[in-house]
DNA sequence: TTAGTTTGCGTCATATTAACGCGAACTAAA
DNA sequence: TTTAGTTCGCGTTAATATGACGCAAACTAA
């Protein structure tokens, strides 16, 4: 074996899939680039790895210089390595995932007011790189993850309704879902639990307001609840 | 942004969990390490990553030059980043597992015949760097992945019976499955076909032959054939 | 009041599952 | 050539889960 030090390194970067939810619909982050390559086209926000980070120390300084967000739902997605996929040399790529609130986060401020945007993840522009292939993974991740643990939450509020939860799923699996057999469901699985308040306000009958079960031991199995 | 060269980069390792089934049993290949840090402990074969490389190249080379197989089952399993996981400094590695039939292979060949041994899956050593968790990790993901996709056949020889394959999700899963139950399952999943064929010998009653199902489109779910 | 909507809860036929029984097809011993 | 022991393929049945709905209470707005 060759002396430690004496191996070339590719450039490593960390890319970010940003989910967010708003007005049940499921959205992205997306980067407007102001310099080459891909200058004035969309791409997934990142940077590249500093030799003291963790990958999720990297995130979060995406997340908080960039983009004004601390304290999101942060998973591993895939590393992606090929040779030309960055046009300036040799990157591989870690990427990850996050789920967020948008209305915990007001992305349109500071310095990149036109650089940075929720995109709906059915109505994506052209992406830079191989990002398109990134998010197309870490959409199918995040719809098969919610079918067998508690992830998903992180894009509602504290106090969610069993609508609210019920559509959230519909949009990110991108499939009706009956609303009955839902709610049966996903009480079974001691996901969520009552709370035994109700929102008032503007609507008709007052619905109960539940919480994400943060002490769910063994993960249940929703998988019946859609078919993917 | 700084110019692109400026970053200082980590070094890349690629590690592999190569299982391996034998006598009814799950292994991993461990290697023997006749250099510092860990001399004579145990560790995942691996390798730093070449510039030209991707990552499936590395593990090509390793199994290659090192293990003298080629033509086995890869699958990207995770990143590790621990800053200090390296004792001789800043290595990402990047895990891979790979599903092996030890009997298409002579491991106790070569110069390395001390160096790289099959262990048993429930009876590992010490192991050196983060590896023992890079090998739970791998096991973990091999457990639920043949709930949900036609994996582990590789492990098999081209033709197996229904007990052989019984067995090994027995063995990866740790635990007895209704040989009744399973049969009805995974042949209601279509992963398997039969042969028409039946091995003769020294059993008892002529078991039918199976062949893995390359062609299927669809992967079951088998998740109720156990509980983990 | 009344009409329209959302919400919570229930019903029921069908499909799936877990837990077994059983005899045919073998080998090896008597 | 029996007989005992084993493996193997295929059923059965009760309990449970699922999909596809019905319906009335609790609201708001007219």
């Amino acid at each position: 074996m060759k002396p430690f030090h004496s191996y070339k390194n590719p450039s490593l970067a960390v890319d970010l899939v940003v989910f967010g939810y708003n007005a049940s619909e499921l959205s992205v982050l997306l980067l407007n680039r102001n310099e080459e390559p891909f200058s004035g086209g969309w791409t997934l926000p990142g940077a590249f790895l500093q030799m003291d980070e963790r990958f999720s120390d990297t995130c979060g300084r995406v997340l908080q210089t960039k983009l004004g967000m601390d304290d999101v739902y942060l998973e591993q997605l895939y590393s992606f390595d090929e040779p030309d996929r960055d046009p300036r040399g040799r990157v591989i790529s870690v990427a990850y995932y996050a789920l967020v609130n948008p209305a915990k986060f007001e992305v349109v401020a500071g310095t990149m007011a036109n650089d940075v945007r929720w995109w709906n993840c059915k109505k994506l522009p052209a992406l830079g790189f191989d990002h398109k292939q990134i998010f197309k993974m870490a959409l199918q991740r995040l719809r098969s993850k919610i079918l067998y643990f508690p992830v998903g939450f992180q894009l509602l509020d504290e106090q969610f309704t069993m609508t609210e939860i019920h559509e959230l799923y519909e949009a990110i699996l991108d499939q009706s879902i009956d609303r009955r057999n839902f709610r049966r469901k996903i009480l079974a699985s001691a996901y969520i639990l009552p709370t035994g308040m109700k929102r008032e306000g503007l609507q008709n009958r007052h619905p109960e307001l539940y919480v994400f079960n943060k002490k769910l031991k063994q993960p249940a199995d929703l998988g019946s609840i859609a078919r993917i």
